[in-house]
DNA sequence: TGATTTTATTTCACCAGTGAAATATGCACC
DNA sequence: GGTGCATATTTCACTGGTGAAATAAAATCA
């Protein structure tokens, strides 16, 4: 089912919510539309991955590990940047060892620490990867003037704040 | 941690890539930062949930029937207005069926149909469930003006479409 | 009518994420 | 210099979603 009638559907169910309950605002579409945006993206990014059999998970570790100075991080760091779960980490680091992108062994500074290293296949496989995903990327975007995507950045980290604010508050319902 | 800092930490990563690899356009951040977002808009619907015993999914489902002419439908429309997989269906109506919220029986018009129905136990507990997530859902969009609102609708929904675009041409990368 | 196809739902085996607890090392303080 | 607290990682049991196949009842049609 295509994303558009995915968001009809939304469109016409929150339309019949509204209607039997009128406080409702109209707020919810804009979150609903939201998430299913979210999930397609998710699942674009996982449809570009497939070829290299990667999933996201191992992606954005692949990348933060990449990214880091000197190509080497802790499990620790990797999910500060990922925003994965610390728990998930040995999973994902085991795949990435097993097909020889990164590689795993004790730091030698701290020992309650593990450093993941890219190896020399793993960086050449990411800037192959890397830019294979660009194109359909560019779709993405296509016809968003600057205007309108830095209008969209601005307007999304303004809901990101609210957001932070919330967490904030979190306890205050019991 | 708080999703401003996963935002910035999450920009930084980023801007380590583009260091290594200048071709990454920044487009990649607002789609990271749509990926966060949505992470925690479902984080804090959970949320809200909670005191309900309800999820997401079960939650959803339960609001189509409400929402729907009658006040029953059946497992492939309640999927069909919510994206939910069909295949979870079972078990979600289970959960609700076990709740008293719903009643699970089969269609009189058509055999190979379930009909789910909301009892009115389930119609009274929707009626007390969503006003009081509406106060949460106000501090969301706290100082959006009207105009900001729906210029962010007007691109969420471009962005939609041009996903669905891709969804269109998903088999053109063999 | 009887064979074939289509539609609706369910079952099952599998994969990924999560929180709580286990383990192990380092650090600090008396 | 040992005792207790903090930090880093891993293990495990559980929950939720997914695709493929099973089941069952129409609908189509020769």
């Amino acid at each position: 089912m295509l994303l558009s009638d995915k968001i009809k559907c939304m469109d016409e169910g929150i339309a019949g919510v509204r209607r039997a309950i009128p406080e409702v605002p109209a707020d919810v579409g804009l979150c609903r539309i939201m998430l299913l945006i979210a999930e397609r993206l998710q699942a674009e990014l996982e449809y570009k991955l497939r070829p290299y059999k990667l999933n996201d998970s191992e992606f954005r570790a692949l990348i933060a590990i990449f990214a880091h100075p000197g190509g080497a991080s802790t499990p620790g760091e990797v999910c500060q940047f990922t925003s994965l779960g610390v728990t998930n980490m040995t999973r994902i680091a085991n795949a990435l060892v097993k097909r020889g992108l990164i590689t795993r062994g004790p730091s030698d500074e701290d020992r309650r620490r593990v450093v993941m290293k890219i190896t020399p296949a793993g960086k050449r496989f990411v800037q192959k990867m890397l830019p294979s995903m660009l194109p359909r990327l560019k779709l993405l975007f296509d016809g968003f003037t600057n205007n309108e995507r830095s209008t969209l950045n601005r307007l999304l980290r303004k809901l990101a704040n609210n957001l932070s604010q919330l967490e904030h508050a979190a306890g205050d319902s019991p």
